[in-house]
DNA sequence: CGTAGACAGGTTGTATACATTAAGCTGTGC
DNA sequence: GCACAGCTTAATGTATACAACCTGTCTACG
């Protein structure tokens, strides 16, 4: 808990500026707190115990907690306090699945409606990725992934679509990244299946981007299934 | 606007005891009068305005706003005020498109995994889809197909999916029986498309169950096609 | 000795007061 | 008559005070 505290008031300095308003700061520092598992699963987060700790009223803390509540990464526990949530790893299984659903039409439609400009944009990405692969990089690696998914999120008309996605890969953000992270011939396999799915785009065969997507996730989610056999 | 606030006024003492915070009380009167269309797309929704006409005091309205926002029941505005959003039949189609990739595989796994209990609360179900079909009753008809979806939601080890499934119809909840609200004839098939469904999990038959799923969704998704082409 | 009830502490739910910002209007000056 | 500036108004953001509730413990009584 003491580190906890240092923490999020460490935090507190770096954002307070950027951050418009105090909403909006206590639900960054509580989710990162969360990601970096400074607050752990099962961790009762009281409202006045962590406006206190943020510096922050409680009117502002509740509604962040109440945001992340809705976004699955807290739950609200039989006696009313929310609680930080705990993550099996079927739950990442159960995402994965669910994308493994949406990710490939969600390519598909992205394939067929994406601009000259995003193509372009995206390759240089692509190129990003496979150097910070190379680098062993994983920190860089993992941004530049994130906009990669954004680009095709943006191709596609189906907003919703993307937006659902996105909301998915949030809840289990915090060990989501456990398969690349942990597993360094998983980034290199990793990039190639995007390097697959770029080319694709490029060619605007939304077909063969759609199998990519889906060979993409078949892989991530028996990376995943090996890991469990870990256990 | 003097309509709405009789009718939430209304609502009030209807609900009052049934709900049992403030807060939720706001969240499904303010949700009721936007799916009722007492609340119109792009209303400005004050929060003052809201706390008066519902008598309740600002910070449980408030809250209840941000559920919404985060549900895209309402949205903000740029100047943050928030207004109720607009559904336009695009967003309802891309609704559809993505239960048309969730949906199939919800009722999959449901018919892999549910009980025989179940199977026996599902038929009972079924048949009162289709004696209120037969009676053209829609209200009773649409209570029912909640219960139908809710028992294979129900049935489904994959929660998430579920979750997901209901949130994106909660979405365009308001406009979403559009379909079989103005068109008998669609109760009639979309009822026997149920039945299918039914029958395959009774079989446990999941491949089939899957299916018809998939040729239900594909149904809605015409029909909904043809309105466009009404306008 | 065991159980039941009351009290203490802390928690959330709610109301309200204050701060701040944005917008619209009015009044004045050109 | 038009444009600009300042003010009024009302909105949201924030803080805080109060109420109701639950829990866990301690005490008193059977």
């Amino acid at each position: 808990m003491d580190n906890l505290e240092t923490y999020l008031t460490h935090q507190n300095k770096k954002r307070s500026s950027s951050n418009r308003t105090r909403r909006e700061e206590a639900y960054e520092r509580i989710k990162d707190a969360i990601r970096h598992a400074e607050l752990k699963p099962g961790e009762p987060l009281s409202e006045t115990r962590l406006s206190k700790l943020l510096g922050i009223s409680r009117t502002p803390v509740r509604e962040a907690l109440h945001q992340l509540v809705q976004e699955g990464l807290v739950e609200t526990a039989p006696g009313q306090t929310v609680t930080v949530a705990s993550r099996s790893i079927q739950d990442v299984l159960d995402v994965v699945h669910i994308r493994s659903l949406l990710e490939p039409e969600l390519v598909r439609l992205a394939a067929e409606s994406i601009s000259q400009a995003q193509i372009e944009t995206l390759e240089g990405v692509v190129i990003k990725l496979e150097e910070a692969a190379k680098q062993h990089d994983l920190a860089a690696w993992a941004k530049v992934d994130v906009v990669f998914h954004d680009i095709i999120k943006e191709a596609c008309p189906n907003k919703l679509l993307g937006q659902t996605v996105v909301q998915l890969k949030n809840r289990v953000h915090q060990v989501a990244n456990i398969d690349t992270h942990t597993n360094p011939e998983r980034l290199i396999t990793c990039t190639q299946e995007h390097r697959v799915i770029f080319d694709a785009i490029k060619a605007k065969d939304s077909q063969a981007a759609k199998q990519a997507m889906e060979t993409h996730i078949s892989a991530l989610t028996n990376s995943l299934l090996k890991r469990i056999s870990y256990r």
